[in-house]
RNA sequence: GGGCCGGUAGCUCAGGUGGUUAGAGCGCACGCCUGAUAAGCGUGAGGUCGAUGGUUCAACUCCAUCUCGGCCCA
């Protein structure tokens, strides 16, 4: 064909293209040039820059409070989502518009800080009583501070920006002084209460535990059946008593001897308990039933032998007990009976009262035990019974107070060190342990517990042990057992009406709550349920490194706060918080009640509280100290816009601080909550050291650059678990490849651009017209995006813009014209205008995402010349009079059509009939006018990116090729014919050319002489 | 064991007052280009929408149960 006539001329003019041409390297070589930008950054004090170009242009503030990491160990990939996720939050918002400052901040005091501060002096040879107080706290202080500068680097690394060199502390004087000052307004609201309540007791570090410092292991333990035996009945006897059921079982009423009636054979008999804890029996003060199980009482007729067994039972025939009918068998079954018989039905409230299993040991088991009615019992496991000790157990500790009991009356016979200690105990229990505290068996089971069944069996009172696993508490530190001990603690009350009439403060929390928006919306269920359930707050700690719990509490054991007049209670608090704004916590940890006193009220019999405060509670008045006192916020008013964290803080800090504002200001600290959810692997497991699949940040900044990071979090749904594994992020990597060639191609496009050579929109062509539509579309949809959070969307429409509307089709299609046409051409002129209206909003629309990137990308772009970074731009006005419906519907036709003509060119390189499409001229059959009416102005060719295309209205040949879903477009893919043009290789009729250049289209020529003349 | 939430192609995500063959990008396979070249273009194959049962003319979409997973709590 005429294909043989060409020339093949192409490197003459190749000088007459205009090839993309740009510095802007095809890979980004993260892991080396991040830290570079970060260094940049640092110099140019990009952060304040931020805030005044801000200011300058009146922006609405938009705040973002962090929620503060715990300033122990490096950050994980948690943490660094976490703060990413928070990044594209302030970036976002200051890219819409807004002054959207970010302070960083440490949560710096507390148990897991202490315990690492006390390994290492221990490592010094000096055990915990050896380190004064003031010595030791300044220890912690320097810990807390090594790994805030580590964690520093680690975020800031992760292109993290905020003011990094102003953040807050909760361990800054200020902020410590804040915190008393926050606390001291709760207790004044008379929130504050003294109870004494069993809690989680660490023996190991003699102190108490809150929920968050605990975790659950299992753990083996005694478990043992105990006889509580009847002490007297409730009725009259003994007339009207019923009959035992003698029709029954007359062989179990024989045994019964001269037995007859209930009452006989219920005095005889042992209400049975069962306990995994046997050193709770001698704190035992009630037995718990509950009213909905049915009990029966039983005796035994049979046990088995010593000689099938290999030991004698404790049970014997004639025992008589009373059980839960569910759980009997069980029963008989773990105490070796091998026969008995049930007698009676049994109403448990008919049983006035029990004898202690160690009754005969000491006159202080000679009271009488009650029988109390409580939910907490069930018929799952047991006996049906529970043996309740109020000062061990919650469940205890509620039914004993629920049945008219008096808290004072709780017998506490265990001291801090998880020993019994009280002068009334029997001799052989006093001074066990419950727990080692100390030496290579430390965690491990103590004296007591043996004891206890040692004395148990010597009474007699002992069914049957054994040994079993439980789900129990362990301190998260020592990972030791915890106890639960009743202690003098300080709580803020849930229920209780502020002094001032003010609603109780649950009250106030649920109805901040409905005032809060939630993203997702799902989650307020959650913290809503958990407010509304929790438990008085238990604020007091008793350990060395916190804020005290500035309380004095009056010879009649009232707090200060109640216990003066309110004036005089302010003067004492003016005088506390002078002395800690002076010289920090160690004020009130050096000074005795006295100094505090002295001249207000007479000091004598007052005591100075030595608590510290729970760290949820320092970390709940963040907000005071960092947006109220730094006047962010209004000091009454105030609310930050966001809050953002993980879903575990709805029981953390999220709580903590709605509380803690709703008890001194009767609001919430926020507007939003956004929640995230937690990292899991590729199967949606959660990452642990122990299952080995952790991914470390650095890790994937060494491999991959932290931009893929941060393209990982913006891409994937944070509201729900977010996984990752090497091919998540080689898929986002993918994804950084597909957008930072787009910004290469726009900038290799843009070569020389300036705005001189731009056209406005009615002097452009269709094509261009549409880009400018699909550019307002992308626009309202990344500012709504944006402002709701919802980066996934953003990430999915970029990669769809970039991929497919510029990629597939714009630049592919103007390929020709933005490398052929001569400069002046208005075609080529459009193209570059609309090319660079794209780059300017691709540069800020991914800025907050790809801060590197962006940034690289927009310094070597013609926009440089507008700020010193794309960080200091916002969304660029993108005019709604883009939008162009009708405009886009035509083009979808363009588009659909195109497609049926890119299947049939397929079809035709697949028989190897063509390579390029160019060396095509389709004829394109369409039946429906209005289709082909869509291509009126347009070259169908130039569309196609073939050398000629013949639009024809009708039905075309029957072997014309088809798509299914595109009915009435067929194409008969036809050769392009002529010569194969040496400039831009589009077919054509050689008799067109120009006879100065015979081997280059028409349009071609004219390029390369305007080329020429203008050099 | 309890509370809350979730389970759509290999991956990341769309979708719908319940109603024709469930979508996109990426990856994958195959092919093209060689003037975006460790790039670009095209075509194609991938889904019992976690499972089961129910409501309904019709369910991936509503209800129940189960299962798997996550956070919190015991």
């Amino acid at each position: 064909m005429s294909n043989e006539t060409t020339t093949d001329a192409g490197n003459d003019y190749r000088d007459t293209l205009f090839l993309p041409k740009t510095d802007f390297p095809m890979r980004g070589g993260l892991p080396k040039a991040e830290p570079k930008w970060i260094e940049r950054w640092d110099e140019m004090r990009l952060y304040d820059r931020m805030r005044e170009d801000a200011k300058a242009r009146g922006a609405k503030p938009f705040i973002l409070h962090d929620g503060p990491p715990y300033a122990n160990g490096p950050i994980h990939l948690g943490t660094a989502m976490n703060k990413i996720l928070k990044d594209l939050v302030v970036r976002g918002h200051q890219m819409l518009g807004y002054d959207a400052s970010y302070i960083p901040g440490w949560d710096c005091h507390g148990l897991p800080i202490e315990w690492k501060v006390e390994e290492e002096f221990r490592a010094k040879g000096r055990g915990k009583d050896d380190v004064p107080g003031d010595e030791f706290r300044a220890a912690c202080r320097e810990y807390a501070a090594k790994w805030i500068e580590v964690q520093k680097q680690g975020f800031r690394r992760c292109g993290v920006e905020g003011d990094w060199d102003n953040p807050y502390l909760t361990m800054n004087f200020d902020s410590e002084a804040a915190t008393v000052r926050e606390f001291l307004s709760v207790a004044m609201s008379g929130r504050l209460v003294r109870g004494s309540k069993p809690i989680m007791w660490s023996p190991v570090e003699r102190t108490a535990l809150a929920e968050a410092e605990v975790e659950y292991h299992d753990r083996k333990v005694p478990v043992i059946w105990v006889k509580f035996p009847v002490k007297d009945v409730n009725f009259d006897l003994p007339d009207g008593m019923p009959s035992l059921d003698v029709d029954n079982d007359p062989e179990a009423l024989r045994m019964l001897v001269d037995t007859e009636h209930v009452y006989d054979a219920l005095m005889d008999a042992s209400v049975l308990i069962w306990t995994t804890t046997p050193w709770t029996i001698p704190a035992n003060q009630a037995v718990s039933f509950n009213p909905g199980i049915t009990y029966g009482l039983y005796v035994v007729k049979d046990v088995m032998s010593e000689e099938e067994l290999g030991f004698t039972p404790f049970a014997k025939p004639g025992d008589k007990f009373v059980i839960a009918d569910a759980l009997a068998s069980n029963v008989f079954e773990a105490a070796k009976v091998s026969d008995f018989a049930r007698l009676a039905d049994i109403d448990p409230s008919t049983i006035a009262s029990l004898s202690h299993p160690l009754n005969e040991l000491s006159d202080f088991y000679k009271h009488d035990i009650p029988m109390l009615a409580g939910d907490h019992v069930t018929d799952d496991a047991g006996t049906g019974f529970v043996h309740t000790a109020p000062a061990h157990g919650e469940d205890d500790f509620l039914v004993w107070i629920a049945n008219g009991y008096k808290a004072s009356d709780i017998r506490d016979i265990v001291n801090q060190d998880g020993v019994y200690e009280h002068d009334e105990l029997p001799e052989p229990l006093k001074g066990l342990d419950i727990i080692r505290t100390s030496g290579k068996k430390r965690g491990e089971q103590g004296k007591a517990n043996p004891e206890v069944m040692r004395l148990l069996t010597e009474a007699g009172n002992l069914l049957s042990r054994g040994v079993t696993m439980i789900r129990d508490a362990h301190s998260w530190r020592s990972k030791a057992p915890v106890i639960r001990r009743a202690t003098p603690q300080w709580f803020i009350a849930m229920d209780q009406a502020g002094s001032d009439g003010t609603a109780p403060l649950r009250d106030l929390a649920l109805k901040a709550l409905e005032d809060t928006a939630f993203v997702p919306p799902q989650l307020r269920n959650r913290i809503t349920s958990m407010v509304a359930d929790r438990p008085d707050w238990l604020i007091s700690r008793q350990r060395n490194w916190g804020v005290p719990i500035t309380l004095l509490v009056s010879p009649d054991g009232e707090p200060h706060t109640v216990a003066l007049p309110a004036d005089k209670a302010n003067e004492v608090n003016t005088r506390i918080l002078d002395a800690i704004a002076a010289e920090g916590v160690e004020a009130w940890f050096s000074a005795d009640a006295a100094t505090f006193l002295d001249g207000i009220e007479d000091p004598a019999g007052w005591e100075k509280v030595n608590d510290v405060l729970d760290v949820w509670f320092d970390s709940g008045t963040t907000h005071a100290f960092t947006l109220r006192d730094r006047g962010i916020i209004d000091e009454q008013t105030g609310q930050a816009d966001v809050y953002l964290e993980g879903s575990d803080q709805h029981r953390g800090w999220f709580q903590s601080s709605l509380l803690e504002n709703c008890a001194t200001r009767g609001m919430a600290p926020y507007k939003t909550v956004v929640t995230h959810g937690f990292i899991v692997d590729a199967d949606g497991k959660k990452m642990s050291k122990s299952l080995g699949n952790t991914v470390e940040p650095q890790q994937v900044a060494d491999q991959f650059g932290i931009e893929i990071l941060r393209l990982w979090t913006a891409s994937s749904d944070f509201t729900e678990d977010l996984r990752i594994s090497d091919d998540i992020l080689k898929t986002n990597a993918e994804s950084y490849r597909r957008l930072r060639n787009t910004l290469r191609y726009l900038l290799g496009a843009l070569e020389g651009y300036s705005e001189s050579e731009a056209v406005t929109r009615e002097e452009m062509p269709g094509l261009e017209k549409w880009v400018l539509h699909r550019l307002a579309e992308s626009d309202a949809l990344v500012r709504k995006s944006y402002a709701t959070f919802d980066y996934k969307r953003i990430m999915s429409a970029m990669l769809n813009f970039c991929g497919v509307d510029l990629s597939a089709i714009y630049f592919d299609i103007r390929k020709d014209s933005l490398y052929c046409d001569a400069p002046t051409d208005v075609r080529r002129r459009a193209t570059r205008t609309v090319m660079s209206l794209v780059l300017e909003r691709l540069l800020t629309w991914l800025a907050p995402i790809m801060p590197f990137t962006t940034e690289e990308a927009f310094l070597m772009s013609h926009f440089a010349d507008r700020a010193d970074s794309v960080h200091l731009l916002t969304f660029p006005e993108t005019s709604a009079s883009w939008l162009d419906a009708e405009l886009a519907s035509r083009w979808e036709k363009i588009f659909k059509v195109r497609r049926v003509v890119t299947g049939a060119l397929e079809i035709e390189r697949r028989e190897k009939r063509i390579g390029a499409s160019l060396e095509a001229a389709p004829e394109v059959y369409i039946e429906d006018a209005g289709l082909i009416a869509a291509f009126e102005g347009e070259s169908a060719a130039d569309l196609f990116i073939t050398s000629g295309a013949t639009l024809i209205h009708g039905t075309g040949p029957a072997d014309a090729y088809r798509l299914e879903d595109t009915t009435g477009v067929s194409v008969v893919p036809v050769k392009a014919s002529g010569i194969k043009c040496a400039r831009s290789w589009k077919y054509f009729d050689p008799a067109t050319a120009d006879p100065a250049y015979p081997d280059i289209t028409p349009r071609d020529a004219a390029a390369v002489k305007a080329i020429r003349s203008a050099a």
